[in-house]
DNA sequence: TAGATTGTTAATCGATTAACAATC
DNA sequence: TAGATTGTTAATCGATTAACAATC
């Protein structure tokens, strides 16, 4: 499964699992297309893919789908994740308590400034950030978000490779270099850069296409 | 030019940009491939379609292409954006001094709870919902960054495409509805979806590829 | 039945890669 | 000259779209 497709089928998922809750039944190929912003064709072709198959004329079963693309997606235990870098992005994401409805808790931030974060539901420590290996291998956590200002993400990112953890979300706007994980693998990286988005938007905004395909 | 294609571009660009500052003359092409984290070949293929010329054997003139790509990017002035919804994520990007480095001022935050930040540089105001229409007007505004709760997205979404403004970075996990604009176009839509973003990481720490293609 | 939807196959499109001539 | 790099052309690859048979 590539990039482009793994993001449409989390779309469809979490549409899915909406439609669930409204309590319907069925749904069509077309409906998922419009929650995830795709042709009713890219979604038939993937589930075709994916072995998925719903009743010629009557569309898909929403619970039944929801439970097949929730395997397909290792959707299970909710995932743990930490934090790196408690200034006020940071700060904010350890707020924020959207991330529980995808199955995704923060554990505890890590920052020069320890405390104690109060989130929706629970409390989240910020420890020093000499307890982070200790804490990564006692928690098996596998991934980090990478909040630190920009000049100490390279070394924050090195660090964090070093605690066995297998993924990164780095927010800085640093292109981090490419290293091998404790156990030799490459991380998977992610990066959320504002800056670049932003520049991006002004660039489409002065040169505008004949149709704007939105993002 | 396509979305894959301007980042790279942009990426080019900010990476020419470190290396006049420090005073370097000539770049090759495999230098900017690797900044930007794709192959030299690609580099080659995409100045070729911008008309961009260098010497053989001799590669790039920094400076030179520095200017032709900021031409190209449209780079002068610069931009100014307002962040609509000050809860913590909007209080840390204002708070962020960095996007002046890529051209980009935050001129105003707009919430119910109004207030001022005081930036690196400057002091940004936080101004009531209802003076969004006369600032974005006065001051031209053409960009936003949505950074409401996701209940208040879509509403703000529509009321923000009223006063002319052609551009939006969605922080919401909201997937915006299509609208035009004040002038019947339909506007450029950036979404940041951090959960998203962690579903992914996740499913690919959990069934990872043989060759790890980082992001 | 008629109409709507699924699911597959082939066609199209575009982007990346490979190969290589040009040339400094 | 020999080696390195550019820039173009053709080949490859993959994803999307179009077309359509199957069928409820």
């Amino acid at each position: 499964m590539n990039n482009e497709m793994l993001i449409r089928i989390t779309r469809y998922y979490r549409a899915l699992n909406k439609l669930r809750t409204i309590g319907l039944e069925k749904v069509f190929a077309h409906n998922l297309a419009d929650a995830a912003g795709v042709s009713a064709a890219i979604v038939r072709k993937d589930f075709s893919q994916l072995n998925i198959y719903g009743q010629k004329r009557g569309g898909y079963d929403i619970v039944e789908l929801s439970d097949v693309i929730g395997k397909i997606l290792g959707k299970g235990e909710p995932e743990n994740v930490i934090v790196v870098g408690c200034g006020r992005i940071g700060m904010a994401l350890m707020h924020y308590s959207g991330f529980e409805n995808d199955g995704i808790n923060i554990l505890a931030g890590f920052d020069n400034n320890p405390g104690v974060v109060s989130s929706n539901s629970s409390l989240i420590p910020i420890l020093p950030i000499s307890k982070l290996d200790e804490f990564a291998l006692q928690n098996k956590i596998s991934a980090a978000i990478i909040t630190v200002p920009e000049a100490a993400a390279q070394d924050t990112y090195s660090h964090i490779l070093e605690c066995n953890i297998k993924g990164v979300l780095n927010f800085s706007p640093v292109t981090l270099k490419p290293m091998p994980t404790a156990d030799g693998k490459l991380p998977v990286v992610h990066n959320i850069n504002i800056g670049l988005e932003l520049e991006q938007l002004f660039y489409e905004i002065k040169f505008p296409k004949e149709q704007s395909p939105n993002s």
